[in-house]
DNA sequence: TTTCCATAAATCGTATACAAAATCGGCGGC
DNA sequence: GCCGCCGATTTTGTATACGATTTATGGAAA
């Protein structure tokens, strides 16, 4: 029996080199707010915290750019993608189309081993304390592992990736309309009926009910956009003094 | 009045720094065939070729990475990624959902420059004659405009980006099918099926065609793939001593 | 005081340089 | 004759350096 096991998946994930880890690590801030839409991204000032150069630093920028988080204006620098309503609602169009076809998949080929880790994360999500400090972010995180989990069950790598990266793209609205609501739970029904559905196999109703419950998260935010605007801290206050 | 006019979009486009121009070079270059899946990316040899330095180089192999088009293998190099048969199968599900829902938005939001842009697409792919010289190069170029042109008219600008990312994918493949069949040409009344529908704003008919065009590409493709292989072009024949 | 322009500082994009790792070759052992 | 090991070469990944462009600053003129 060998000792060291240089396996494949260890390679992947140990070797990976610093574009990796700044790219984690700066998607991480996006999505958890700490880079609000419209910030702007100092080659040098990330360089330094993570006490790098700038050229590992411009990977993982250009990988965030093809993803969609972040915009280059050339010889101006990096920005947090800053999106109007209309680009939020297409992005949520496409989470429409592509999770009711993820849900119908995955509840068709959906293991036992599936059905009890998603059962883990909703209990998990429902037994959260909302009267506890740092409830909203809590939830939102395991509300994501729970939907990434169901969505995994249908084995479809691209799939996944798709699905994950869009609803990424509109995180840090959410993040920032739970703020002013309060509240994210009000679709709990929603979460128990999916279950239920992806349980019993039933994958047309789980499909209907993943297409809706995105309907229902467009419909909130796009209110709370209309009600409150796109948050006072998403306008980056630039004087612009020449129009030029 | 000025003579000098540095347009917002003649810096886009004039100023568009080298990566770009890599970017698409390399683009195109996997997609018509040139760059077949498997091949090895090296970095000094393209930085030599288009005589910049290995720098734009890199920026340019992170975007198309990130797009999915070629893979990393740690202190390994850059590959053109190589599909197997069911990552093939994969994106085109994908598509069939994603052309499906993009068939239905264009077709309601479509304008009349839309159907004659379109219409002039269809005639120009139709009116190719088969025995010229470069006919199958030349039809699928055309033909990718054609369906370009179609999902354009959703004004939906990441559902274009997504759906032509996937199309692009498995571009290669489809080429090389072409060379075996020596045939694409039997898509040919679906294609008037599609405009047909397009134009007479049945959206839900130019959703269903477009799928079932997606069915049949598929199919076709799987078939050679499962008749001829992957092709030998596509396989490196790597040698690889030691498994460690 | 405001506007304009020139100069200075900051920032980006690219080239070059260097260290670490991988690949390729030959060599010896079995 | 085949397998495994060791050094040279190639290739990658990162740091540093430098020119070009943009942004900020300060002073002079209206």
């Amino acid at each position: 029996m060998d000792i060291d096991h240089p396996e494949v998946n260890v390679l992947q994930a140990e070797f990976r080199a610093l574009p990796d880890v700044l790219y984690q690590s700066l998607r991480e801030s996006i999505l958890n707010g700490s880079l609000p839409p419209g910030s702007e991204l100092r080659q040098e000032l990330i360089a330094k915290q993570f006490g790098v150069s700038r050229v590992p630093v411009r990977e993982a920028l250009s990988r965030l750019q093809a993803e969609g988080l972040i915009i280059l204006r050339p010889r101006r620098g990096f920005a947090v993608t800053s999106l109007d309503l209309a680009e939020i609602i297409e992005v949520f169009e496409l989470r429409m189309v592509l999770e009711q076809h993820a849900l119908e998949t995955a509840t068709r080929l959906r293991t036992e081993s599936d059905v009890l880790a998603v059962e883990a994360l909703l209990t998990a999500m429902e037994s959260l304390d909302p009267q506890a400090e740092g409830y909203l972010p809590a939830w939102l995180d395991v509300n994501r592992e729970f939907h990434n989990r169901l969505i995994a069950s249908a084995r479809r790598q691209r799939l996944s990736t798709l699905t994950i990266n869009l609803r990424d793209t509109i995180e840090p609205y959410v993040r920032i309309e739970s703020y002013f609501t309060g509240q994210v739970d009000d679709a709990a029904a929603e979460h128990r009926a999916l279950f239920a559905a992806f349980k019993d196999r039933d994958a047309t109703r789980a499909g209907e009910i993943s297409r809706d419950h995105c309907l229902g998260s467009m419909n909130r935010l796009v209110d709370s956009i209309r009600r409150h605007g796109l948050s006072p801290v998403m306008m980056t206050p630039k004087k612009s003094r020449r129009a030029r």
